[in-house]
DNA sequence: AATAATTTTTAGTTTTGTCTAAATTTTAAT
DNA sequence: ATTAAAATTTAGACAAAACTAAAAATTATT
């Protein structure tokens, strides 16, 4: 398996997940930044492969062998991230661009000894599950923080954004996992939230409470 | 840089300090199991960027560029192998392959941190230095263990040929970094060796002791 | 020094993954 | 139910890195 093809395989997984639907041609082509007409040639290649069930014009999605394969790749991205992050020092906004190198390393051997050297674990720096060596992902109950009441107490868990400038911002507001966070009111407005982030107020707009995973405590 | 360029140098180097002449197109080629043509165009291109003096027909060397970029290669490759085998328990034959990979992960940072992490370490686990950050090599003194006189007592410092099946050999012979390895005499017909290693007798062939790098103590 | 053998390069082709532009299909709007 | 708009696919081209076969240069041999 090539790269590219890890890739499309990775984000077509990424969009099955986020979505629930078939996933369409231009949707991988914006997320991966890349033509709509590249996407079709790669997805007749994957279909060939029996990675993916393609019908011209009818979207895509995943096949039990391609699932697999993208969960294999998601494992090595997330254990990477660990351990850059565990036991390289690196911040939760810095690992994005080198595991997604590293998730390409070939070598059932390597990883397992990895998630081993790591302790098991079952999230990323990020709050993502990681899938097990059989593909079996433990799922933690979480929603956003938008979703969720007003005077209600939760335990931030994840975040939906991972970008740098998201990331950066929950650092300058001491923001991590395992922070607690306590819906104080609601704006009608602009559906800004008041909250109590470990005993600190603080005010947050509705796109940020958007991108953050909580649970109720 | 890519993959394959990354490749073509590394191996530039490698011959360039075995045999310390220009390196023709057939070397690079055997040693990279491809065909000549293929060197030639590449050798172009690496010529192009100013990364190897290339010549028509006269061979090739590396330039400051090509040199640098070849010890980061080398340092990489040489840092995970060391990684492979103190953190995660690889043995020193099957750290090759993955290391290949790993070598062309693109991050400073990551490099610079792992060798952090590892304690900077100036040798992998088959003897060869490590290249720092600036691509300066701690050289340590070592010679063919076919090459020292009768009666000598030495330590074993390194390996020549880093194949599975040579590793696996000593293994079996309880050969190791670190073992004292003395020459109770040499068979004139052959150039066998009769030697003493950690207080057990053991005959070795002349191509075993044109392999393995000792240290006179 | 001339010729044979070897090495190296050139020319042209292939594969992978991308692209642009045009054609086709689907979806939305009147 | 047509037509317009949007999404998708096809056709053809290109760059990277490999290959084969043929040509050219170098080295070795007589």
């Amino acid at each position: 398996m090539t790269f590219s093809e890890e890739n499309y395989l990775k984000t077509i997984y990424h969009l099955t997940t986020h979505l629930n639907t078939e996933i369409s041609t231009n949707a991988i082509a914006e997320k991966m930044e890349t033509k709509a007409s590249s996407v079709t040639d790669m997805l007749k290649k994957l279909a060939e492969k029996d990675l993916v069930n393609y019908k011209k014009y009818q979207g895509v999605s995943l096949t039990e062998n391609g699932q697999l394969a993208a969960k294999m790749i998601v494992r090595k991205h997330r254990l990477w991230e660990v351990f850059l992050v565990e036991k390289l020092d690196f911040s939760w906004d810095e690992v994005h661009d080198v595991a997604e190198q590293l998730e390409h390393i070939k070598s059932e051997k390597l990883i397992n000894k990895l998630d081993t050297f790591l302790g098991n674990p079952t999230e990323d720096p990020h709050g993502d599950p990681i899938p097990d060596a059989n593909g079996n992902i433990i799922k933690v109950e979480k929603q956003l923080l938008s979703e969720i009441g007003i005077a209600k107490k939760t335990i931030c868990v994840g975040v939906r954004d991972t970008s740098t400038e998201f990331l950066q911002y929950l650092d300058k507001q001491k923001i991590a996992l395992g922070s607690s966070i306590e819906i104080l009111s609601k704006e009608e407005f602009d559906a800004s939230l008041h909250l109590k982030v470990n005993n600190q107020e603080l005010v947050v707009s509705s796109k940020i409470a958007g991108n953050l995973y909580v649970q109720l405590i």
